[in-house]
DNA sequence: GCTCGTTTCAAACGGTCATTTTAATCGATT
DNA sequence: AATCGATTAAAATGACCGTTTGAAACGAGC
């Protein structure tokens, strides 16, 4: 309904903006509304207008930044298992962890922003955020879960569910940026492409090596 | 000089021990100094005078705690290294991960609130603290670096790096709990042993999936 | 031109933060 | 017993937090 527009940007739209970036860069407790309005180029009182609270703003954030990835997980899973053939491990990893890194839905220059966003998210400390996190990503998380326990028959049910786990630490590490910046300048080598297929590669070979010595 | 009382617990001594727990449970950031000089049976004012600041508490939390950590390490790398023999992938990552995890040096009982301390401190965005636990770990880091690097000849320098990082992500999201409690209530099955194979299985299946791969 | 719902804004509120100040307490030395 | 440095404690300071308030600005419909 809302058209495509030419960034003429609501306010609305300028504070999620602002939160994605704000909240990837410094994280979501360390970014305050003033900071955040400001950078927005807003006013204090519009979060609470739009979005009731910070809580509430960082849902809607989280809700419109994840909503794209888990509809390209669950499609991409959807691909793998209508194709009928036995479920290859690489393929997985990749129907999971490319929509995150990705992110080539909607988001166009700012994917960056927006992957960097959810990894902050992944590995928070607080329980607050992780109890809204979980609740937008559990369906689909669910399925990849079993998913990832079939691919890995040898593992049994706390096994798979340590892989599973292993898959998002990694993939929340490599997205925040941690594991691309190691703790000096940022690397400068290694293009996207390349950082990708590393992951890809390290996550399977770290859910066989784990599957073998179970 | 102090002589090894029974458990006297000086105020200087109190107060670091409630900051790896609380600054483990809930994340530096979140952890005010009121409610840490409280758990501690001390006051606001002791903070300043035995660390000068907040900062100064969190330094010398992070020295006392990585230090033993430090120490095994060095000294495992050099048992391997004067071995003589070629060195070999899990050996490295044995020697590497297990002092992080296992803890076994001075803190006793305490040693799974150091390891969730560490691990929280190890994934921090806040990029002071970021330095601050750069600068304690600075030194055995590079050699560490070098050795996997060397032990996956294939892999080119900004591989290793990738690879070391990796080690490090996960590592952390291990150690801060995140791994082996996944969003909902704790795990309860798996005793320590069994997750600690299961990480060394993890990281070592991913350092070798990341070097057939590059 | 006026009204009315929507949206923005400046200002203020109550609360908590880290830090500082000032005074009290303790323990050893003389 | 008095003194003095080391330590603890209570209270104040100034800054910043998220949230709320009440009024101004805006735009569409009559």
């Amino acid at each position: 309904m809302t058209g495509s527009e030419q960034t003429p940007t609501s306010t609305r739209e300028r504070l999620i903006e602002a939160a994605v970036r704000l909240f990837g860069e410094r994280g979501i407790g360390a970014t305050s509304l003033r900071a955040l309005t400001e950078a927005a180029g807003s006013n204090i009182a519009a979060v609470n207008y739009h979005f009731g609270s910070k809580e509430g703003l960082l849902r809607a954030v989280i809700d419109q930044t994840m909503h794209a990835v888990n509809e390209e997980r669950r499609r991409r899973l959807d691909t793998l298992e209508a194709s009928g053939q036995p479920l290859t491990l690489p393929d997985l990893v990749r129907a999971f962890v490319e929509p995150g890194v990705g992110l080539t839905e909607g988001h166009g220059h700012r994917a960056p922003e927006v992957a960097r966003f959810i990894g902050r998210v992944m590995n928070e400390p607080d329980p607050r955020i992780r109890q809204i996190f979980a609740e937008q990503v559990d369906p689909i998380e669910g399925r990849y879960l079993t998913a990832f326990g079939r691919a890995l028959p040898e593992l049994d049910e706390d096994g798979a569910r340590f892989a599973y786990a292993g898959v998002i630490g990694l993939l929340s590490s490599y997205q925040s940026g941690t594991l691309t910046t190691l703790h000096g300048q940022p690397p400068e080598k290694a293009d996207d492409d390349t950082n990708r297929e590393r992951l890809v590669a390290f996550i399977t070979g770290g859910l066989l090596g784990l599957q073998s010595t179970p």
